[in-house]
RNA sequence: CGGGGUGUGGCUCAGUCUGGCUAGAGCGCUUGGUUCGGGACCAAGAGGUCGCAGGUUCGAAUCCUGUCACCCCGACCA
């Protein structure tokens, strides 16, 4: 069984490959546990795969722990045959490099810090490692001839999630795949970045999973610079952006959208101030003068390095700070502090707007199309209606700066739909941002220093293995791919007392055992029924029944999880029929480069 | 951090409003028996400081105060 000499291994670490349920530890459960929400939550704790020990926290039993080894081997192949060289960095770190790259303030709460003691000062746990690895990198990468080179490593993290939730979906301590790759120029970085795109594809394909590649939120260079990779399920915390036609797909968060058309209008109403005592939001106004919010003109004020900008978006809409960033090309946007808006409106918050304002504005194109609009008075308790840009005020700066609404198009035309989905990949392009800050530089072929260009890219193993359950479940358990799943087949012995159907059984897991198929042999004193049941939640792919009755024929039952169905195989040709279906089941992963 | 909810054997829950015998049920577990192709049945058992700490009371799972934990919604999420 385990270890034993001769036999496959998987990802070159030994994983035992058949097993007796009876010398094995799976704690199945019928009742649902009672605080937990989504199906990979219930069905992982009711399967005996996992055990929650604190909120965010969780404990991967024996069962839970084989999915994702095999999780974890498939990505070490393909991060491997991508040529990232693995090693392994420490969980506890010294702030001091955080400190140095500047984020200590930017993970806030989410940074864990260990108390301090009068012997150690200063000791954080990593909720990602660009610290670590680029001060590795400063410190023995001293030339060109090293590069390009890319790490890669599998840690857990720690970041103390404000609210941990949906199992292992999010969670204080978990498991990633973190890739971090150097180069001397952009060029470089993109190959680096296309070679991890595409190792990501075939990761998740191998995985079984149904994934889809999304622009993302990109990083400090901007462009098509990042990734996302998505499962769709209600599940989910992230939205994803999708056109009909299939051609655009980005995080909701990064999502363009087409102009709006202008509807035009009769004409163009007197410009009035209307009194609006205490009303300062959208919905406030818009009740006290029955205007819809689409009507109406949100102006919301921002600081910025270098100033204060105002942004004008429809009031059904909302400011996307990233694309306002990128159209207005500042750094550092957050919003105004009330003082700054009072200083910048003359008016308490809640009445500022675009008419008589002096100062820097950019309009969101839906507003460029807006007639007869209602907007603040930059007047305390006031509010304009029958605004029009061009005689009001003057449009100097406008793009798309606000988020992507059920309704909108895509840049090409194409309605857009909106999934709920779950992040389990995301490559950017870091750049100099690290390298920078910390000072780590090679010289190059000039003999000159210069900062390592570098890309990241991060991959959340319980996340891949939840997503699988998300995606492939139904109401009587786990539907498991066979790649990821515990073991690829798993047999029912029905009457364990009968000798035939006990030496049936364990010659059949002895012979798929040596071929190298993982199996597991149920070899428990329980009813057929208890038998089934475990099974189906347990989602192994295929199952072979064993029992008195069939066996009289000389035949065993071989079914799929998926769809139940069931053929009645020789017993000394069902090995063989196994192996066959394990590798049809097996999915096809996009050629290797 | 704001809002809501829940803490009672290993699991799912009842009991709390209206304080009162020895704190219950189902599942699971142990023993014996009958069963045996979709979570069996009978019988006998083991197992609980009712989250924790104070308080009120002759008497607290139940009322009061505080506190902790967990779940959900929101905020947050390199």
């Amino acid at each position: 069984m385990a270890g034993r000499p001769g036999l496959p291994t998987i990802g070159g670490a030994a994983i035992c490959r058949g097993m007796r349920w009876t010398r094995f530890f799976i704690p199945t459960t019928k009742e649902t546990p009672h605080d937990a929400a989504v199906p990979s939550h219930v069905l992982m704790i009711r399967a005996g795969m996992l055990r929650q020990v604190a909120a965010g926290s969780y404990a991967y039993l024996p069962l839970g722990y084989r999915s994702l080894q095999k999780v974890t081997a498939i990505i070490r192949e393909e991060m491997n045959a991508a040529g990232a060289i693995e090693l392994h960095m420490p969980a506890m770190q010294p702030v001091e490099l955080w400190q140095e790259s500047g984020r200590v303030e930017a993970m806030g709460s989410t940074l864990v810090h260990l108390p301090d003691k009068a012997f150690r000062k200063g000791t954080v746990l990593g909720p990602t490692h660009e610290e670590v690895i680029t001060d590795i990198a400063r410190a023995y990468v001293h030339s060109y001839k090293q590069l390009p080179i890319n790490f890669y490593q599998i840690q857990t993290k720690f970041r103390d999630e404000p609210r941990p939730k949906s199992g292992v979906l999010r969670t204080r301590e978990f498991l990633m795949k973190d890739a971090y790759s150097f180069d001397t120029d952009l060029a470089g970085l993109d190959v680096a970045y296309d070679k991890m795109y595409r190792a990501y594809c075939r990761v998740f394909t191998r995985c079984g999973l149904p994934f889809r590649a999304v622009e993302a939120e990109s990083g400090p260079i901007g462009g098509d610079a990042s990734h996302e990779f998505m499962v769709v399920t209600d599940a989910g915390e992230d939205y994803m952006v999708r056109s009909e036609d299939g051609k655009y797909a980005a995080n909701v968060e990064r999502a363009a959208v087409a102009p709006l058309p202008d509807s035009g209008c009769a004409g163009l109403d007197p410009l009035a101030e209307v009194h609006t005592p205490g009303r300062s939001t959208i919905d406030d106004v818009s009740r006290l003068l029955k205007c819809e919010p689409a009507r109406m003109i949100k102006s919301i004020v921002y600081q910025h390095a270098d100033g204060i900008l105002m942004a004008l978006v429809r009031g059904d809409h909302e400011v996307n700070e990233a694309k306002l960033r990128r159209v207005a090309g500042v750094k550092g946007l957050a919003p105004a502090t009330p003082e700054q808006i009072e200083k910048t409106t003359g008016a308490k918050v809640g009445f500022a707007g675009p008419v008589k304002l002096n100062a820097r504005v950019i309009v969101d194109q839906a507003v460029t199309v807006m007639h007869n609009a209602v907007t603040g008075a930059n007047k305390t308790d006031y509010h304009l209606t029958g605004v029009n840009a061009g005689r009001d005020f003057v449009i100097t700066e406008s793009g798309d700066i606000r988020t992507a609404v059920a309704g909108d198009r895509s840049v090409d035309g194409s309605p857009l739909a909106f999934d709920k989905c779950i992040e389990i990949g995301h490559v950017f392009k870091l750049g100099t941002k690290y390298s920078d800050a910390m000072h780590a530089h090679y010289l190059d072929t000039n003999g000159k220093s210069a900062p390592f260009i570098m890309g990241c890219y991060g991959m959340g193993l319980n996340r891949i293995m939840a997503a699988a359950i998300e995606a492939f479940h139904d109401e009587n358990g786990i539907i498991w791919p066979v790649t990821i799943a515990p073991f690829s087949v798993h047999i029912c012995a029905l009457d364990v007392r009968d000798e035939a159907v006990m030496g049936c059984a364990a010659r059949l897991h002895d012979e798929l055992e040596a071929a190298g198929v993982d199996v597991l042999l149920d070899d428990r004193d329980e009813r057929p029924g208890v038998k089934f049941k475990d099974a189906d939640l347990i989602g192994n792919p295929i199952r072979v029944t064993v029992g008195k009755r069939a066996l009289a024929d000389g035949v065993v039952e071989i079914g799929l999880r998926r769809d139940g169905e069931v053929q009645k195989i020789p017993a000394d040709r069902a090995a063989a029929r196994v192996r066959e279906l394990v590798v049809e089941l097996m999915p096809q992963a996009p050629a290797s480069t």
